[in-house]
RNA sequence: GGCGCGUUGGUGAAGCGGCUUAACACACCGCCCUCUCAAGGCGGCAUUCACGGGUUCGAAUCCCGUACGCGUCACCA
């Protein structure tokens, strides 16, 4: 049988990091079988909710990630409407509900929100609501509702016990007298998500239900709907939260990053995507680095975890930074220019820049901070030239920088080979180490104690002309 | 409170009864390399798997209990 799963979000202008890991679940499901197709169906029956562009934001997402779908409001596909509100309209939610009242899995209820208020107030926590609504006849109800009634229509659990199995935790058995008649209807005529997500899960075929663990305790509710029905149950596979620490899940509420939040703080899609697929999943093998479609080949339900994991924002700079550095110079130039430009209006080769940054830069957004002495020369103290290890000082930095003006004086060919060739015969004649030179030099140029990059590639970008006015300076100054 | 689920280091985790004196990765700490900073290389970092019992020749791995955590119990999704 074809896989098909579903990406089931509701817009609310906000892409969750937990979400995406689930969509990216549901999508490897899905893409693991050849034939297998990602649906996006956008729930949206909280009419109270809606949020201006929100969806925008969820197709911009699953586009930036490649999470590509195959059916979906915007794609088409022949299961459609995928915007849950549209299929409101076409009447199906309401029509399976009368169908379900048929076969006994639901009735009608009538109650008002003050005998349901009284009863749990009476109840206190262990509140069950024991819908009198139940015991009236076909008739009865066809009478009020001809009368012009409110109604909302509930589901009718049995007695007994229900058990499924979840790929990830396994069977789980519960005594049906635990489950609640919970509305699936509500009196607007609008579905709850309890109904509208099975209806919508059979109705498009679905055959692999991926979701967050909090629905798992209202999935015997479901399952119960599907053999009222009649209907085949899908396979469930219910991934744990993605936590902000050991006790809170990662949440707007608290602030936590969005995946546009963490795009913008200069990190690349992939890279997100990557870390959050190791967020309670592990390969077989010892890898970290994985490409979504490697991600489709390592990918197994199976070694989902049943334990939230913490989103560890360490952890996810040191893999951006690895995706970084894999990139070939000329893209990682282009995709870098713009935050090169932040900092470096001056004219020099952004190739060059780039090519000292690739080895250093986590996030594209601490790239500005580490280009700032090339449009500015700071001014700074002279005991910058004293380095332990280096065995350096002012003193030296005075004996070597003229020898090193000397040489840069003479000297034509400013591509770094030949600054190369040229700078590292000084420590040579003056029988010095090379970082006894090249360590003042740097520091002469830059005025900085550490910069990306040596002394050689800097005066190579600065130029000939900068590079000598700022060793003037320096000299001076010593 | 009922029901359900879970608990391996600071973090992600491997492990599925003997090969484990618990992989690997991030972080951290050393050393090496090196013209600074990075990157890279090497090494260190849980005598112990929430706790208490039991089963077994043998348990992180199986069973029971306790504790703690999370989820759920809406005309929200």
């Amino acid at each position: 049988m074809t896989v098909r799963t579903r990406f089931a979000p509701s817009p609310t202008g906000y892409m969750h990091i937990g979400n995406l890991r689930t969509a990216l679940y549901a999508y490897l499901v899905a893409r693991k079988d050849p034939d297998g197709v990602f649906i996006l169906r956008i729930e949206d029956t909280d009419q109270g909710r809606l949020v201006e562009g929100a969806t925008d934001i969820i197709y911009d997402t699953i586009r930036a990630c490649g999470l590509k779908h195959d059916e979906g409001p915007d794609v088409g596909g022949d299961y459609g409407p995928y915007v849950q509100s549209e299929r409101v309209t076409s009447g199906i939610y309401r029509d399976y509900a009368e169908r379900l009242i048929k076969r006994g899995g639901a009735h009608y209820c009538f109650c008002d929100e003050e005998m349901l208020q009284a009863q749990r107030e009476a109840e206190g926590d262990s509140f069950k609501y024991d819908d009198p609504c139940k015991l009236l006849s076909p008739e009865e109800c066809a009478k009020r509702i001809a009368e012009g009634a409110k109604y909302v229509v509930r589901q009718t659990i049995p007695e007994g016990q229900t058990s499924f199995d979840d790929e990830v935790f396994g069977t789980i058995t519960v005594d049906n007298s635990t489950l609640d008649e919970q509305v699936l209807l509500k009196s607007d005529g609008f579905p709850t998500y309890n109904f509208a997500n099975v209806i919508d899960d059979h109705l498009m075929g679905i055959t692999d239900v991926v979701r967050g663990m909090e629905y798992l305790s209202s999935t015997p509710k479901y399952n119960l709907i599907y053999n009222a029905f009649d209907w085949d149950i899908p396979r469930y596979i219910h991934c744990p939260p993605v936590m902000k620490d050991e006790h809170s899940k990662l949440s707007k509420r608290n602030g936590d990053a969005s995946f546009q939040d963490l795009v913008d703080k200069g990190y690349l899609p992939e890279a997100i995507l990557n870390y959050i697929a190791l967020l309670g999943w592990a390969p077989e093998e010892d890898r970290e680095i994985y490409t979504l479609d490697e991600l489709v080949q390592a990918f197994n339900v199976k070694r989902i975890g049943k334990v939230g994991a913490i989103f560890d924002p360490e952890k996810l700079k040191w893999l951006n930074g690895m995706w970084l550095r894999q990139m070939d110079l000329d893209s990682y130039t282009e995709l870098v220019t713009p935050y090169i430009n932040k900092a470096v209006k001056g004219d020099f080769d952004r190739h060059k820049i780039a090519a000292i940054i690739q080895q250093r830069a986590n996030t594209l957004q601490e790239i500005p901070g580490m280009l700032t002495f090339f449009d500015e020369f700071p001014s700074f103290e002279n005991d910058l030239y004293f380095n332990k290890k280096m065995k350096t000082n002012a003193e030296v930095a005075k004996e070597i920088l003229p020898e090193c003006r000397t040489v840069l004086q003479n000297q034509e060919d400013w591509s770094q080979e030949a600054l190369h060739t040229v700078l590292l015969e000084l420590p040579k004649k003056l029988e010095k180490k090379n970082g006894q030179v090249l360590f003042p030099l740097r520091v002469a140029i830059t005025g900085l104690p550490s910069t990306p990059g040596g002394a050689i590639e800097i005066a190579s970008i600065l130029g000939k002309e900068e590079t000598l006015r700022r060793l003037d300076i320096a000299i001076s100054q010593l």
